[in-house]
RNA sequence: GGCCGAUUAGCUCAGUUGGUUAGAGCGCUGCAUUCACAUUGCAGAAGUCGGAGGUUCGAAUCCUCCAUCGGCCACCA
């Protein structure tokens, strides 16, 4: 043995000894012919995105590893499915950056080129992020590699929005959407990133009234006034109509009362404007007040429909054409001088901070916007989510996030699935020209048969000549026989499709019906709303169980000072390099090693050497032991230690050791059990550095020089226990000193049976 | 405004059924180098466990209040 331990002249070997030999594949036993105790074990790997490198985050998955390998030993049949997500906007978004530096757009191919230029783009890209968790030491079965876009994936998918709109749990709507008019596409509410802004706001001459508004561009949109019906000051008005003077000449209004209207804030009264507002949607639905837009699709002001009017003042003509096709931003200062010009500007507050929705990728801010789109009522399925939680069919690690997850169970409003990406699943619905032409024909179907048909079809009835397939396209429309159908040009929200993850990896790989429920579901706490509650909810609704039983959740990875990691701040530490440098092992107890479930940790690179220089000692115990085997006679049956050689120890240092041993394997079991990783990890440290090298084997040196067999048995005995016990963190490390010490079996350490059964 | 977390040695953090002199990693100080390992060993300094009350035989740990710092959420136009 080498005077150091060098892992990057073993890691790779090691890996592909591990993944040839067939190890992370599980052997499906029968459930019924498992021994006692013993039950199938399953994690499935959160996709990473499938077009980029792994970020040092990823690699605390070293969690789930731990976990597999740990079942793995203890003889349960485990399994870890890898996979890769095609992370649809995200992986758009970096396409048309890479476009960019061609000077090309999206919008310069059709939508067949763009998705198969993506298609490649991915999967030129894809391979290295697999590589990266094999760099990283992760037991996955790459034999059952599964991608989002696999079309076993992509027909459970379909299928499951099928079943949804049958149901009568997924519905059509046209309804304000976080838009961003950069990216050209909407967004759930989850989506929108919310940011602290300092705004002036303009106080405006309203006829009778002073309003107060941060968005003045809008004025020209509004359709109500709304007070609070308890203001004392304005409580007459309410009801009337009136006719105020705005930059484009009088409109007319009605005064509508609203609860939520805060008379302390600005001058108690507010205006209303339903197209670019959700709460004022929400106010134009009761009201009956008209949906009327003046912010186009890519964020630029729209006074067409003042410009085609006739006989127009001028000075109002030439002040829309002023307006008309330019961005918000630019039109409000402008504005702003019309109003002061014409004296409806009573003042400017400046020191006005609010929070203002920003698109969570490029930052540009969220225009709500009225548009249809795919929705799924989440009502019921968080119901029953919530349900499950209670009964603890679901329990979570951290506990604290049993109520977050709750919460955001309790609170999701109907989910806007419908995407206007081209990278994605596109969904499964064909719109009728015929009914959307016809409507009179159309509502003749409804009528014909409201009393006959069975839910499907009144559903697709209601939503106004939309056909739900479960993929193929309809060749008529079943509502009117119409033949002219066309495919929603939409995708789905890729949370939709991976809200589906455990049931539908498990269905494409035959799966199912030996590990659905998972065991544990693992990942950084971020993701909770997005992810797991999905799943939760998902999952139970269409297969009638939880998708995993347990949720653990690991916190952010900061850099030494905390501090979040970012590009900028060039504190970025990248794992591959770490891996590189101080080998997988270092990496990984590092991140393990005083770290506490779904707290964020803060990493620092002497951090990893330091757990690298622990490999190294443990490099070099194997090393005294191996030296000291040559001494005696390796293969002397006295230096394989027994179960039944404790009652002959005679020395009380080797009895001391080995009771001590056998608490170790105790506590690090119980730690595992109760996924106390950070516990057991430090456990094993300190017993094999500070009990083990330091004390043991310092005092006993003699004896192992002049060739004592019982106290090199013992030893030996002792160092292979701290191996097993050590293996689900530090896999490399471990089963290359495993395999340089004779022992009496030739199978790798991976699959050696967990000590202490 | 609501919810959640954090506050423990110079730095980063563990400390889950409340129990003897409070722990780790890194850093620091002194000594040691043909001995498995200087990616080392030995010795050591260093904390009134944010503050104030309370419960208890006993509190870093449970309760109340306060302070500071974070995170997440919410339709203040």
């Amino acid at each position: 043995m080498d005077k150091a331990y060098n892992p990057q002249a073993v890691e790779e070997a090691i890996y592909k000894m591990w993944e040839t030999g067939g190890y992370f594949t599980p052997k499906l036993i029968p459930k019924e012919a498992l021994p006692a105790g013993r039950q199938p074990f399953s994690i499935l790997l959160p996709p990473p995105n499938a077009n980029a490198d792994l970020h040092v985050g990823h690699a605390m998955y070293v969690v789930e590893d731990i976990m597999i390998r740990y079942h793995r030993m203890k003889g349960d049949p485990t399994l870890w499915m890898p996979g890769a997500d095609h992370a649809g906007f995200e992986t758009q978004y970096v396409y048309e950056k890479h476009l960019a530096k061609q000077g090309k757009s999206r919008f310069d191919f059709d939508r067949e080129t763009l998705y198969k230029d993506i298609w490649n783009f991915v999967h030129t890209n894809r391979g290295s992020m697999e590589n990266q968790l094999r760099r990283l030491g992760f037991s996955l079965d790459w034999s059952r590699n599964v991608f989002t876009l696999d079309p076993s994936i992509v027909e459970t998918v379909y299928k499951s929005f099928k079943q949804l709109f049958d149901e009568g749990l997924v519905y059509r709507d046209k309804r304000l959407v976080n838009y961003c008019t950069k990216d050209g596409t909407g967004f759930s509410d989850l989506e929108v990133l919310y940011v602290e802004r300092n705004d002036p706001l303009y106080y405006i001459k309203y006829g009778p009234f002073t309003i107060a508004t941060a968005r003045p561009e809008t004025k020209f949109r509004d359709t109500a006034l709304a007070v609070n019906p308890k203001d004392k000051r304005y409580k007459k008005y309410i009801g009337q109509t009136l006719e105020i003077m705005g930059l484009l000449g009088p409109i007319t209004m009605t005064v509508i009362p609203d609860p939520h209207v805060d008379p302390k804030f600005g001058t108690g009264i507010m205006k209303v404007t339903p197209a670019h507002d959700p709460h004022d949607f929400e106010l134009g639905r009761q009201f009956n007040l008209p949906v009327t837009p003046i912010i186009d699709f890519r964020g630029k002001m729209d006074f067409s429909w003042f410009l085609s009017q006739k006989d127009i003042d001028p000075k109002y003509r030439a002040r829309a054409e002023n307006y008309h096709g330019k961005k918000v931003a630019i039109v409000r200062p402008l504005m702003v001088e019309d109003l002061k010009a014409d004296g409806l500007m009573i003042k400017i507050d400046e020191a006005y901070t609010h929070r203002i929705g920003t698109c969570w990728k490029c930052g540009t801010v969220i225009e709500p916007l009225p548009l249809e789109q795919w929705y799924v009522k989440v009502a019921p399925m968080t119901k029953k989510a919530i349900e499950a939680i209670n009964k603890k069919q679901v329990t979570f690690v951290p506990k604290r996030f049993e109520k977050t997850a709750k919460q955001w169970l309790t609170n999701f409003h109907d989910w806007n699935i419908s995407r206007q990406n081209v990278w994605g699943i596109r969904i499964p619905a064909w719109h009728c020209a015929l009914c959307a032409q016809n409507p009179t024909r159309f509502a003749k179907a409804i009528a014909r048969r409201a009393n006959t048909t069975n839910k499907s079809n009144a559903q697709s009835i209601r939503l106004s000549g939309w056909v739900v397939t479960d993929g193929e396209k309809p060749e008529t429309c079943p509502t009117c026989g119409g033949r002219d159908l066309t495919q929603d040009t939409d995708t789905f929200d890729t949370w939709f499709s991976s809200g589906q993850w455990p049931f539908a990896t498990l269905r494409a790989t035959r799966d199912f019906d030996y590990f659905y429920p998972t065991t544990v579901m693992e990942t950084g706490y971020d993701i909770l709303p997005w992810w797991v509650c999905r799943m939760l909810m998902l999952g139970i609704h269409l297969t009638g169980s939880v998708p995993f039983t347990t949720v653990y959740l690991h916190g952010l990875v900061r850099d030494a000072q905390g501090q979040k990691m970012s590009k900028s701040k060039g504190n970025v530490i990248n794992p591959l390099k770490m891996v590189d440098q101080y080998g997988a092992d270092a990496l990984r107890m590092a991140l393990v090693f005083g770290t506490g479930a779904g707290n964020d940790q803060a990493l620092s690179e002497d951090k990893i050497r330091g757990m690298r220089n622990f490999a190294n000692k443990l490099w070099n115990i194997g090393r005294f032991i191996e030296m000291n085997l040559q001494i005696s006679n390796p293969y002397d049956q006295i230096t394989i230690y027994d179960e039944n050689m404790h009652k002959m120890l005679k020395n009380p240092n080797d009895k001391r050791i080995i009771s001590q041993t056998n608490m170790l394997v105790a506590g690090v079991t119980k730690d595992l059990d109760r996924y106390r990783f950070s516990d057991a990890a430090q456990k094993i440290y300190n017993f094999t550095w500070h009990t083990l090298a330091d004390v043991h084997l310092e005092k006993n040196k003699e004896r192992f020089k002049e060739g004592d067999g019982q106290a090199i048995a013992v030893l030996r005995h002792v160092f292979l226990t701290i191996m097993k016990l050590l293996h689900p963190f530090m896999p490399f490390v471990t089963e290359e000193i495993w395999s340089k010490l004779p022992r009496k079996t030739t199978d790798p350490l991976i699959i050696s049976p967990w000590p202490g059964n």
